[in-house]
This record gives structure tokens, sequence and C-alpha cells, in this order.
DNA sequence: ACTGCGATGCAACTTATTTGCATTATACTT
DNA sequence: AAGTATAATGCAAATAAGTTGCATCGCAGT
């Protein structure tokens, strides 16, 4: 999913060291090209490496608190992680497929919220905006 | 939060029987003005009758399914129901603190989505659009 | 009353996530 | 280079949310 980033560079940035197993994590997710899980992560990291379970939970809870990565939670009950939006990576909805529960990334510009007024009149802080398109994928219209 | 629906008339609709548990189910997620978990609605109907933590998931999904209710999932692991945008309802974005974890409805009109492009090339079926807003909540903010 | 099917209850199970505490690695100081 | 502090990781066990299988109950239709 991401050519351009250099997740060293993003972890410094955040403030953050670049342990092997923080760009693990990181190259994991930003190769992909839809959000995984935190199992789905676990054991592609496992494969080439021993690390425990609750060390990327960790790691992924860190990088979402520092905005590295966004956290993606509809259909079925684990929650899946994707790159956060960034300068080489603009914010874009996903799908959700309630037949086969993939989840895939949509195009950043098939549509567009203006949320001008929410922007203005909202008496909190806002930090994300999440767009979730909910259906049934092409695959499993069939 | 909904004055107007007539909770039998819906089930009706869906081709349901109207059963106390169901009716109970949509009163107490209608009644409120924010989506509710499961052990909330649990607990809520438990107040004045027994009834089991099962029976409360099986007829959630029911409903989901039926398209009476929606599922919300957002923060915290637990998922949220609210009643589905119908004729009563506008479809309307939801709030989530990562502070106190509270989830809210944000009204309608705060925000409008163009999803013309989307609804003309995409390969699947649409069921529903769900817009989450993710932030510190005015209480949250002091 | 009799039968059948959907709705409910109960207990046990699975899966995802979290916590506490021990251990190891890394950076920092002298 | 050894010593110490701090952060990162590992392991085991706990918790929370949701699910499953099977027994029972209640009502509609005969």
């Amino acid at each position: 999913m991401c050519k351009q980033c250099n997740y060293t560079n993003l972890l410094e940035t955040a403030g953050l060291d670049s342990t092997q197993n923080r760009l693990l994590v990181l190259e994991v997710i930003g190769n992909n090209n839809y959000p995984l899980t935190v199992a789905e992560v676990f054991k592609t990291i496992e494969r080439s490496k021993a690390i425990n379970k609750v060390t990327v939970y960790r790691i992924l809870d860190l990088l979402v608190e520092k905005h590295l990565l966004e956290k993606i939670r509809m259909g079925g009950r684990a929650a899946h992680y994707g790159l956060a939006p960034n300068a080489h990576h603009a914010p874009h909805p996903h799908f959700y497929c309630k037949s086969c529960g993939a989840i895939d990334c949509l195009p950043a510009n098939l549509l567009s919220i203006s949320m001008s007024n929410m922007t203005k009149t909202f008496p909190g802080k806002i930090d994300r905006v999440e767009v979730q398109v909910e259906g049934i994928c092409r695959k499993c219209l069939k």
C-alpha cells in the first residue's frame, strides 16, 4: 500500500525509537492493501521472527495513539489496523462485506464529505472521521 | 429518540411476530438517544422482566438483519445498537469520545456525503454507509 | 387435547483483548 | 567498560464479548 513511506522516519517523527518489532508491524500493515487484524499481523511477523501476540497488541495501540495507524472497527469482532492518513495517504472509506467478512479500502475520491457545519458547531475536539460502507462484495454477489 | 415509531408496526412490516421481548428491545433502544450496548439493553429490560442475555443477542441480530436496527462498532470492544434509518429517522453520523468512551448521535444535517461516484462504479451491493467521528467530547475537554 | 415450530433459557465454549509481573534489551552515566 | 535506569518484550492468567448446542416452553393450527 505504501511504497513512499519511510517507516523509520515515521516512527522518529512520532518520537518513538525504531525497534525492529515496530518497524515490522508498520511494514506488514503498510505493505498490505487492506487493513489487517491483530491475528493477521501476528501470523505474518511470526513467519520470519519469534514475537509475542501481546507485543503486537501493544505496538498497535501505541502506533494508533501516535496517529501512525488507524484502528477500524466494523463487521466481525476483531479490530483492523491500517496506515493512518498522512502526506502519502489520503483518508479513504472502507468497505465491509457482510457475506465473506472481507474489509477493503475504497478509493479516496469516491465519496466526499463536507463537514464544515460540523467543525464549526461541534463542542468537542474532532480527531478523525471514518466512513464505513457495508454491503455485499462483487465476489459474493454471484 | 423515537416518539413516532409504532414498534409493533415495524416488526410486522419486517415480517416478524411482535413478541414481548422484541418489542421491549425495540422500545429500549428507540427511547434512548444514543446507541446502546447489548449489556445496556439487557440490564434495562431485566429491571422490569426476567430475560436471558442470549435472547437479547439473538433479537438484536435478527432486528439488524431485518434492517430495523443498525449495529455500530467503534471505540471499545462492545457493539452498539440504534434504530436503523427509516421514515422517521434520517441517517446520521455517530461520535465516539476516546476519553470517556461515550457514543452519541450527531445531527443528520451536520455533514453531507456525496457518493454518486461510488454508487455508479462500485462493483458490489451497498447496504449502508456509516460515518463515524472520533475525538474528545466537550465534557472531557476540560 | 395433539403436534410442530419458533422463541427462550441455560450452561459451556470460543475468541479477542487486557493485565500483572518477570525478564531482556537499550540507552545513559560515570 | 561496568552499573543503572528505562523501555520493550514475553508469558501466563484473567476478563469481556459474543456464540453454540441442546433442552424446554408456548402458542398456532389441526
